[in-house]
DNA sequence: CAGTGGTCTAGACCACTGC
DNA sequence: CAGTGGTCTAGACCACTGT
């Protein structure tokens, strides 16, 4: 019988350590293709008869894999290679006027092109005084909406978003309801009278708080995105940011670049 | 004598496992400031001392916080919390035309205008044929100029870049050779009656591969931004492809969106 | 039930650091 | 040299999965 681990051996006497050899063989054997998408690596029963060392030393192999995000353990069934979720490319121009004329948000808007179902869930309105990063972000200080959720494809949870909308503008109006309305806040914003100029975007990554890993189902190994986007009105007044958290391994952020 | 330790413990009942428990009270003083940047942790020795266990119960602790970016173990020496690096900030117009009158590559103007000092080698420039995925990106099938380079500030590397020009406009000019002169190769572009109109970048992030973790000298639990920029001319031509690898933690990108 | 990964113990020897 | 983290062994019991 034939395996991927078929002629695969580790020199102890080697520099690098026998873990990482293992590691680096199973490694190979993903990215070449012998191990595929959702295949089942050899248990670590098999592993340690193998390649005749001590379980740790094969958990230790396996938990570098997993570290790279190249494999995911389920327990009581075995660890399988990950298989990468569809990406969804994000455009630069998705918060334009021209799309919002249609009434939907954003999210939905593109959730809709790409086939797939949105939803919208764990919605939370509250009015709370500004911390300090976001009076800075807002050129406010004082009392802002603030609104959360979690959007969802096909049920699968791909990011959260808090809104920060200072309290003189949303507070009374559907910006401090759940649901805003069609088109979502920013269509709000503008019938109130702030037409909305210019956005920013901030792009930063990490590795996932605990809570983040949770919220968004990640799988350990994969960073998340941090986005954080300000919107102006014609006075260049902030009137809305938005803290957005989104798995990395789902999405491609699209930008255009000004070259004069 | 008082330490970060005093009155923690593990409930060993509990349903939470007591490497995570630790982990959960290490990450917990490192986030309210009991242990700050470059402070050491308890030795291995200390903390199965302090709580009665076996060393990789807090092994498996320490590999959960380094795994999370907030530790780093340095071999003979302890654990340390992580400093964090200082922050470039990327802007979205730093290749506008603007900036590059002034003769100086978009790197070395920024590094400047932040009062580090900028390095760059490991320069190597090929011609070979273009991979599918960069024949696709250039719109052009057949040979390239293969400009690859790594940058450094005050010493420590903090990108690789490497940039794919098509070899009918590049070869025999200098954009073939490794210092292109002032400017960089956008502004030997345009002189060569390319003037350039738009770019466009797409963002993601991932876990580094070993190479890149090496050629960056990155810590274990922090991810890379990957950048690919594309260039086009004012016939809609893309005239270079650059493929650039950072180290998340030392940047924050920028971008502006359109609102119309 | 057998097989899988998750957690934990109690050692061992090694390599690196700083005194 | 003593103290540190890096690697490895050889077990144990548990919780979860699928038959």
């Amino acid at each position: 019988m034939s395996s991927v681990l078929d002629g695969l051996a580790v020199d102890p006497g080697s520099d690098r350590a026998v873990f990482r050899q293992i590691a680096d063989q199973l490694r190979a054997a993903i990215q070449n293709g012998r191990l595929s998408e959702g295949d089942r690596l050899p248990s670590e029963a098999q592993l340690i008869d193998h390649y005749g060392v001590a379980r740790m030393t094969i958990r230790n192999a396996l938990q570098l894999l997993e570290g790279e995000g190249l494999t995911r353990a389920e327990h009581g069934r075995g660890v399988y290679v990950r298989r990468k979720p569809p990406v969804r490319r994000i455009a630069s121009d998705r918060f334009a006027r021209r799309h919002r004329k249609e009434g939907k948000a954003a999210f939905l808007a593109e959730s809709e092109q790409a086939g797939a179902i949105p939803d919208v869930d764990l919605i939370k309105v509250n009015e709370m005084t500004a911390s300090p990063e976001m009076s800075e972000r807002l050129n406010h200080v004082g009392p802002v909406i603030v609104r959360s959720r979690r959007y969802s494809l096909d049920g699968i949870p791909v990011e959260t978003a808090t809104s920060y909308i200072p309290a003189d503008i949303g507070r009374g109006t559907p910006i401090a309801d759940p649901n805003p309305g069609p088109g979502g806040i920013y269509a709000r914003l503008e019938e109130l009278g702030h037409t909305l100029e210019r956005f920013t975007e901030e792009v930063t990554a990490r590795m996932p708080t605990e809570a983040e890993a949770r919220l968004l189902a990640m799988a350990p190994g994969v960073p998340v995105f941090r986005l954080v986007r300000a919107a102006f009105d014609m006075e260049g007044r902030a009137v809305e940011v938005c803290d957005t958290i989104m798995s990395a391994d789902a999405y491609v952020l699209n930008y255009e670049l000004p070259a004069h």
